[in-house]
DNA sequence: ATGCCGTGGAAACCACGA
């Protein structure tokens, strides 16, 4: 089973590179983030007919998450992160795929830092602690990915630091990345190359992905009976480079069930 | 060190992203 996660940046504006993408890689599961569209837009004709079944939550202008499926059926547990009412954000949805539990995510920025959306940001993250530990006493197959912006360690940026004051990468953002692997979670890239570094985001700008001047914020955290059944992970980097691109690259990984 | 680029929506610029 191979589930991948695409920070698409516009779903609408990034269909055909989307498209191309699927039709070569053949994910069973795919989480998107940053759909960039109220609920009405969503290409969902177009997904059809590449082959997928697709469920989101879409928004206007910003944020909207989706999860699609090619093999099996999705059976929708939420499209809310529990724990704020207020939220009105699309950040989070989840399902149920051939028995396991995917989490599509996308964790708010935070920047600039200090300040209202930096503590949004944590506050965010608190109620995805909260969660994924209620995820975990279920002692299921459990795959929270998406978009967690969050370099967890210094081997995930270019240059660590340009970007200490950074949302991303302040002590406070780490250490909550941190607390919530520590809950039992199981970074799968990390796992498969502890030391390697790699790259799933690479800026528009300042040739930043020819210089290779990147950032790993796009993750996959796998509870115990998830992680047991890890085969196999990696970047789509590729996809970075084509005409059209996003600014995040897919990444993906495979597991025996 | 910096939104220098890119997207969407409103309106011919602005918010937002990381």
């Amino acid at each position: 089973m191979k589930i991948a996660t695409y920070n698409v940046n516009g779903v609408n504006g990034r269909l055909p590179v989307l498209l191309r993408w699927l039709n070569e890689t053949k994910p069973d599961v795919v989480c998107l983030q940053e759909l960039k569209a109220p609920q009405e837009k969503f290409p969902e004709a177009a997904i059809n007919e590449a082959g997928y079944q697709a469920i989101w939550h879409g928004q206007k202008s910003w944020n909207g998450v989706a999860i699609l499926s090619r093999t099996h059926e999705i059976k929708e547990l939420r499209r809310v992160l529990p724990g704020d009412p207020e939220d009105a954000n699309s950040r989070y949805i989840e399902a149920i795929v051939n028995n396991v539990v995917i989490g599509c995510l996308y964790l708010p920025n935070g920047n600039p830092a200090p300040g209202a959306k930096f503590d949004y940001k944590l506050a965010w993250f608190k109620r995805l602690q909260q969660h994924a530990a209620t995820l975990l006493a279920h002692k299921v197959p459990v795959v929270l990915t998406g978009d967690y912006n969050v370099m967890p360690t210094e081997l995930d940026v270019y240059k660590p630091e340009r970007w200490v004051d950074d949302a991303l990468f302040r002590p406070e953002t780490r250490q909550a990345f941190k607390q919530l692997v520590d809950q039992g979670w199981t970074d799968a890239i990390r796992k498969l190359y502890p030391k390697e570094t790699i790259y799933t985001f690479w800026d528009y700008f300042r040739n930043a992905y020819g210089r290779n001047a990147g950032l790993r914020i796009d993750h996959f955290l796998l509870s115990p009976q998830a992680a047991k059944h890890l085969q196999a992970a990696g970047v789509d980097k590729e996809v970075r480079g084509w005409e059209k691109s996003s600014d995040h690259a897919p990444v993906w990984i495979e597991l025996s069930i």
